[in-house]
DNA sequence: TTATTTTTTTGTAAATTTTACCTCAATTTA
DNA sequence: TAAATTGAGGTAAAATTTACAAAAAAATAA
């Protein structure tokens, strides 16, 4: 039998539950991840994902917004399950499972102080750095899943400001996807699938000629996922 | 301050983790699921998903093993995780996450005696009780997995005996996609994508004429999902 | 002001994939 | 041996995907 006393501090004689956060961005310089910097031990220095436990009154959902929220600033963050990694070895420090959640924001609007002063930053999906535990697993895993995702669902957007471009959306895609697609084809595989309002607006900050800006149409969406519609790009 | 004694008896005053198994299996009858009858309050009598807490030493996968192992007798189960269920009140006795799995057996494999010792027993999964907690809830998402996986990947393979028809594995994508396939189309895809190997013998046991049994080429498999095949049918 | 440069926008033909649809073959049983 | 049942196989039309190039719009340079 184990004593109170042992059972108080033994950090591996008690179930946790934490869940880990894979923020994925996307701007100019293409897909990013939101990465910590731990600020205590173990593995102090090290770069990590952002995550928290599980409080024992809280949803596992509401932990991932709590995080997200005090590190980004941001409410209403989409994010959807990745994987749950439920090794008993996969953290020495504690008996832990950990519920990863994939997140897309849209990087200019988070808070970038609030990022900062948490030791966060962004780094670029084809440069980022090794990760603690199982981290770089998850990364893996999350970004296959955002890949997936974004074929059937235009989840895409989320990335994205209200306002966009084609151009910029095939960007998203191509970071997405890692690979170039033809602009031909692509324009007329979106603009087929009528889930894109254009506007009268045009950008001009990213080319000379400026391209027209189009709103997603949310509602159009959900209408034509009822009668099966596929978002295959 | 909660005293020791109410922290060792008082359920909801620490994390539990569990794993529930949707288990699919397929015969003449159709798809099936195998339901649990519970023998223990609360909910006694009610039908269930087969689960078990995961042990503070053991894997979430293992547990997965363990219940499978425990109620059909089979090893080696292919089984996956579906999602993880995180509402802080989802089970009212406690405070319980549960990680789904879902699993697909060859029903002709299994330990029917064990499964009956342990008051289990196959359900169409067109005529499913009400379950227990969410686990209706858990039934729907796995089966949503189910017929999304089967899209891409050839687990239904995985619910066939080794040897199978045609028409066998046509009544399992009919079964899993409730839809009817036309059998043309279905047979020149299912060939198209060279993972069956032809056999000489026959099964006579589910028509007069007999049909040709096939093997799944899981080597060729791999290949082609290397060279990046899709298995959508 | 004109030429150059850069980026957006648009169409079409060929190839591939999906869909719709029916007849004959093999065997058992009445 | 006739009837009934289920398995096996092919083709044409439709839809989708792929490959590919030239013109339009605007800023900047000459």
């Amino acid at each position: 039998m184990k004593s109170g006393y042992t059972d108080q501090y033994n950090t591996r004689n008690k179930m946790y539950v934490a869940t880990d956060c894979i923020v994925f961005g996307f701007d100019e310089d293409g897909l990013k991840l939101l990465l910590f910097k731990r600020k205590v031990k173990p593995d102090e220095g090290k770069w990590s994902l952002i995550g928290s436990f599980v409080e024992l009154e809280e949803d596992v959902d509401d932990a991932a917004r709590r995080v997200l929220k005090e590190i980004t600033g941001l409410e209403d963050v989409f994010f959807e399950q990745s994987y749950t990694y439920g090794k008993a070895e996969r953290d020495p420090g504690y008996r832990c499972i950990s519920i990863a959640q994939f997140a897309l924001i849209r990087i200019n609007d988070h808070d970038r102080e609030l990022v900062k002063n948490y030791g966060a930053s962004w780094h670029n999906i084809e440069s980022v750095p090794q990760l603690v535990l199982d981290h770089d697993r998850m990364v893996r895993d999350a970004f296959q899943k955002l890949r997936d995702r974004a074929r059937r669902r235009p989840i895409g957007f989320e990335l994205l400001p209200e306002k966009f471009t084609i151009p910029q959306l095939q960007q998203l895609y191509e970071a997405i996807y890692q690979r170039k697609l033809d602009s031909r084809n692509f324009r007329k595989k979106v603009i087929s699938l009528k889930v894109l309002e254009k506007l009268e607006e045009k950008d001009k900050t990213s080319s000379k000629r400026g391209a027209y800006l189009y709103k997603f149409d949310h509602d159009n969406y959900l209408k034509l996922q009822e009668s099966g519609i596929n978002f295959e790009i």
